[in-house]
DNA sequence: TTGCTAATGCTAATCATTCTCATTTGCAAT
DNA sequence: ATTGCAAATGAGAATGATTAGCATTAGCAA
């Protein structure tokens, strides 16, 4: 239904794969997935997809607009999907768990101190990498 | 002289490798360098340096607090002189200019940010992404 | 000056990601 | 329902940044 709408509209086939892919974000257990995340959850459903095929249909749908991806501290990048809501994200440097935060100031005096100094803002990115207070932390207790 | 104390301090030997990759910073031509950039600067200047040693030095440096390490846009990660003041970045992506700035709002509603979720902020990185306006942008004109 | 440990410099190994290319598959036009 | 073909896939090789292993060298304390 809608999967095939945001393929099409992307110029991209509606195939196997990518409806697989875009399901698993969408059911939405986890929000913030890497590439090795996303092989893995498809092999133990059974669904048998290239790893090669993953990083290039999580490529295709970030240019696309469906996905947007992350660099979180470590090497790996994260995908999450595209709600049109920008927001950024507080990571805790114990358990990984993602918080996500949106702040109008923030946002605002990053749009000035670009213009102040004779740039035309594109985008940016904002991590913000902390403990967790809270019992839920894995590595906590 | 001065960077003796510091690697004494850091309990880091006085070697020539360490204290050319230490003095390519401060005398500063450019603050943000990336191994590769220090490895070749090095190489330049007929210093022979091995780039293993390059890595392991400016890993050190960045543990013992001389350096801090920034990750741009794109897979290699930048170094650059820690001189006490925090500051985050605007990247110019046709450039590669580097601008550095400090917004104590922003800085302050991220601590709030933190706060508010139950975490206790450790550090964060924040890059805007944007392009120079200014005459001076190689891919402008 | 000696001796020993830390540091260096090769090279080989990792690790995430991309590329190659032969084989399949979606899909539009019969 | 068939056919034709460009687009997509999958397996494995290649890449690029960074790290590890190890034999050799060089600080530095005695
Ligand atoms: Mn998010
Ligand atoms: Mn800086
Ligand atoms: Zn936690
Ligand atoms: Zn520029």
């Amino acid at each position: 239904m809608n999967e095939l709408l945001h393929l099409k509209s992307a110029g991209l086939k509606s195939t196997l794969p990518r409806l697989k892919v875009l399901s698993l974000f969408e059911s939405g257990s986890d929000r913030h997935l890497s590439a090795e995340d996303v092989y893995r959850k498809l092999l133990a459903s059974g669904d048998d997809v290239g790893l090669a095929t993953v990083y290039r249909v999580l490529n295709q749908f970030e240019q696309a607009g469906l996905l947007v991806k992350h660099h979180f501290e470590g090497d790996k990048s994260v995908f999450e999907l595209n709600q049109g809501d920008h927001h950024d994200h507080i990571v805790c440097l114990q358990c990984g768990r993602v918080e996500e935060f949106f702040d109008a100031t923030i946002e605002q005096r990053q749009k000035k101190a670009a213009a102040d100094r004779g740039f035309e803002l594109h985008d940016h990115s904002l991590y913000i990498y902390a403990n967790c207070i809270k019992p839920k932390c894995k590595y906590r207790n």
